[in-house]
DNA sequence: GTTCGCGTCGCTGTATACAAGCTGTATACA
DNA sequence: TGTATACAGCTTGTATACAGCGACGCGAAC
């Protein structure tokens, strides 16, 4: 989605919003007003309005008329919402990425590379530093997979849903374990996708979302006034 | 998508601009500068340029910074990846709305009541009126299932993607054979649904949804210099 | 005759002033 | 004490002025 001829100062705003709530830095529900944006980014009223209407359409923030913003809400609901349309959408991604590198030999380098860093990654014993090159390894994966995506509409959809993700993954704190069984995941996704196999990569990535939507609905009812707490 | 709240001018500009390209009177290809349009509608730049903005993010509009906008153009490629992506969404669509409907004897009056009409309209003679009356039945019967839907990703993406089909239905001179066929399809859909079968609910409408494809595929390499000779 | 450079014009990007609506509070009255 | 109403302060919605980039055309030089 977005490009990296980001230049104008709505474009600006539009990334640093999106990023800040991305990382839970600005929690759900914080009030957005225009002017207290102007004063933090520098920028004047109208790109940041321009900015807040794109983020609203992303779903990243909810509007409402002649009263102002709101960092979007995230609800039990929303978040089964989002993963089973997830599950909709990217078993088909990465079938067509899958036929797409059996026909690209350097889009086959590309995922037996990144398949390396798994296997690499799978040996190393848990830690801060090894949660966060996974998570990197695995957004790099997921971008793989998007840009290898021919379908139009299915590219730009996922692309669109990926800050949601993101943003749940760093609102609740998903715990090591799960890091584990996720790069065994990744690990079979990269070898079925590496094979020809569309069927077991579909099969993989659908198994890959069950797994996570589990984790993230366990962590959420855990932890009492967490980060979380904001469910409706 | 489009609330019955719209009031501000930003609302009326983008809906009004929205309906014109739908129905073709703004060709694929057409400069909208955002002074021209100030002239047309009598609004200001700036709701102007934020009902541009909307519409290019639903990809009714191409935006090219610094240069200005035109009505998005419709290739081969975007028709396919548009059906494509429909035939994706729509059959876990319908699907929802089977259940739902199973559940809410409501929903049920409600398409049966369609039905009824679908069944009478395949009872009439080929006519102007009568396909105009067939697109009008055909539309409802769209929104029906959208919003019977219950993933609210999955609506919502729906529904953005309804005005691109309109528009090539429009841009397409449909061709009254068609509408015979697609008739027995919808009655297909209605039986299914109401049937509470889900399976032959999706089977249908992926069948419809293949026959229109086809169907526009002929028209448009048909008449040459027709609307769609802005094909790229 | 062709190509390169420069200037003008029109367009978008941005800032800001003004208008109008909503919320919440404080006050007056029952 | 409870309720209704008016007002104040904030918010967004809109209009418009200004700045700066890009496209296009004209002219000059090769």
């Amino acid at each position: 989605m977005t490009t990296v001829t980001d230049v104008s100062k709505a474009d600006l705003v539009h990334r640093r919003l999106k990023e800040e709530i991305e990382l839970g830095e600005l929690a759900p529900g914080t009030p957005l007003s225009e002017l207290s944006l102007v004063e933090r980014t520098g920028a004047s009223r109208t790109p940041v309005r321009e900015a807040l209407r794109r983020l609203a359409a992303e779903g990243l923030v909810d509007l409402v008329p002649r009263q102002g913003a709101r960092v979007s809400r995230v609800s039990l609901q929303s978040v089964r919402d989002l993963f089973d349309f997830r599950s909709l959408l990217e078993p088909a991604a990465i079938r067509q990425a899958t036929e797409a590198a059996a026909a690209d030999a350097g889009l086959r380098r590309e995922f037996t590379a990144m398949r390396t860093e798994f296997a690499r990654l799978a040996r190393r014993a848990p830690s801060q530093a090894r949660s966060r090159a996974f998570y990197e390894l695995a957004d790099r994966f997921d971008w793989a997979i998007i840009g290898a995506t021919r379908n139009e509409h299915l590219r730009r959809t996922i692309a669109e849903l990926r800050p949601h993700t993101a943003r749940l993954r760093n609102l609740s704190h998903v715990d090591p374990q799960r890091i584990e069984v996720s790069v065994e995941e990744h690990l079979s996704m990269c070898d079925a996708l590496l094979a020809g196999d569309a069927d077991a990569a579909a099969e993989a990535i659908a198994e890959h979302l069950t797994g996570s939507l589990e984790t993230i609905f366990r962590n959420l009812a855990r932890g009492p006034g967490d980060a979380l707490d904001v469910l409706q």
